[in-house]
RNA sequence: GUGGCUGUAGCUCAACGGUAGAGCUCCGGUUUGUGGUACCGGCUGUUGCGGGUUCGAAUCCCGUCAGCCACCCCA
């Protein structure tokens, strides 16, 4: 039996890394005093169909009918879900509201490198402002929490976009409203496609594809200045690429949208977001009608992103070490001792530490080995020194004896 | 959803028509209280699954499932 396709097991290792990942996501919200929240994995598949929610993501649905006959959907993203509890609630908060979410998601779709069917997703968001200060803080967030992982300037940008000068672009050019969502999908796709095919797609909205191009090359997006100011003082600008060519698939932002790409390989995008204004109002019917930006990062893609980036993969790695499951292995070199050592064991677990010691009679070499192999960083032998113990430090074997009631002020002294 | 490549011990792979092997891992040992090396020994496979061709298939053919890559799109 193997788990179904794109689903991953998770063995000790891997988990590891994800705890490293999740950690950092959360420290990082926390830093921009973000707030954590969850909703339901399962929701109503008419969340995700409704006016506006969707986009391109809903061809990727899990869904199906469950036993009481409802058409349910494992939730693609945490988006609508979060719009859907805070038009409930939103009278309970006060704005603006900073929300963050590390949450399983599901999409059904071919799984490859860096893209799975359930995935990890960090979602963030900022919900009851409007103004280009909220979308600077959300886009700073974006940037300090990949440079959290190690990642630099020449690892990573964030390609930043609005959609309200397409839908400038769109009113000059006569692109009908109910045609802007085909018109935006051309130009999502255009860099990807022949020019040739381009030309065609766009001829029945009578616009050339060298308009177009001048359009986006001209890079200038005046709605954009008072974020890229605020960046710029926050010393984050050189993070960030005015660039026309991003629109995003899904069909809800409105205003701002973003995604940050690798600039080393041939990664997609790590992470994607924007301004949804009127998604909370579509969703409450007009109850809660709040502008939001957030965005959202993907654990497979960043965990890749980290494996090919090696001052990224040196930080994990030292994350990782520092986290290992034993700190301190007791050696029991005299098994007539063993009740002394359990004794001490329960002593230092109670004061905070992870220790380990052998379950039953093994030899002294051997133990060593296995303080070893846990990433113990401190040895103690206890044997016929009672109560006196000897203290060893793996990594340079540095070995002292030290009175067993002095060795938790020795240990305390060491960490540091 | 479309196309290409792949599928052999827990892992990485070899054998490419004559009835399966190596390295790593794991376990044990190299006699008596000190660890990542070295040496010795041991375990594990209905060769992804199902069918076909053949005297004979891991090896050829078909199907199926799974993985990887590209497209698509996105985290």
């Amino acid at each position: 039996m193997q788990p179904l396709p794109g689903f991953r097991d998770l063995f000790p290792a891997d988990f590891a890394r994800r705890n490293y990942l999740v950690g950092r996501w959360r420290e990082t919200a926390r830093r921009y005093g973000f707030v954590e929240f969850d909703g339901p994995t399962l929701e109503s598949a008419e969340l995700y169909r409704k006016k506006n929610s969707g986009g391109e993501i809903l061809g990727q649905l899990y869904e199906f009918t469950d036993k009481g006959d409802r058409a349910v959907a494992l939730r693609p993203e945490v988006t609508p879900t979060l719009a859907r509890m805070v038009a409930a609630r939103h009278r309970d908060f006060p704005k603006p509201m900073r929300w963050f979410n590390v949450g399983t998601c599901f999409r059904y779709e071919r799984q490859q490198r860096g893209r799975l069917r359930e995935f990890l997703q960090f979602n963030c968001d900022l919900v009851g402002d409007g103004s280009p200060a909220a979308d600077a803080e959300v886009i700073a967030l974006l940037i300090d929490l990949l440079r959290s992982f190690g990642l630099g300037e020449g690892d990573f940008a964030i390609r930043l976009s609005d959609r309200s000068a397409w839908h400038d672009f769109m009113a000059r050019h006569g692109v009908e409203k109910d045609r802007t969502a085909e018109f935006l999908t051309i130009v999502d796709r255009m860099e990807k496609m022949p020019a040739e095919k381009a030309a065609e797609l766009l001829h029945p909205f009578g616009i050339g594809i060298g308009t177009l191009r001048e359009f986006i090359a001209k890079a200038e997006i005046p709605a954009l200045a008072p974020l890229l100011a605020d960046l710029e003082v926050r010393g984050l600008r050189g993070y960030v690429r005015p660039d026309l060519g991003v629109v995003r698939g899904l069909a809800y932002y409105t205003g701002v949208v973003f995604e940050a790409f690798a600039l080393h390989g041939n990664l997609r995008a790590i992470a994607g977001g924007g301004r949804y204004d009127r998604l909370l109002a579509d969703l409450s019917d007009g109850s809660a009608d709040l502008p939001a930006v957030g965005f959202g990062v993907g654990d497979a893609v960043l965990l890749e992103l980290l494996n090919e980036t090696p001052t990224a993969k040196a930080m994990e790695d030292a994350a990782l070490k520092a986290d290992a499951p034993v700190q301190v292995y007791i050696v029991i070199a005299a098994e007539e001792r063993r009740p002394e050592a359990l004794a001490l064991a329960q002593q230092l677990r109670e004061a905070g530490w992870r220790v380990g010691f052998p379950l039953g009679v093994e030899k002294v070499g051997k133990q060593f080995g296995a303080a070893e192999g846990a990433g113990a960083s401190h040895a103690v032998v206890i044997g016929s020194e009672w109560p006196v113990v000897k203290v060893k430090r793996l990594a340079d074997r540095h070995e002292k004896e030290v009175a067993k009631d002095a060795l938790l002020p020795w240990l305390a002294d060491s960490r540091c």
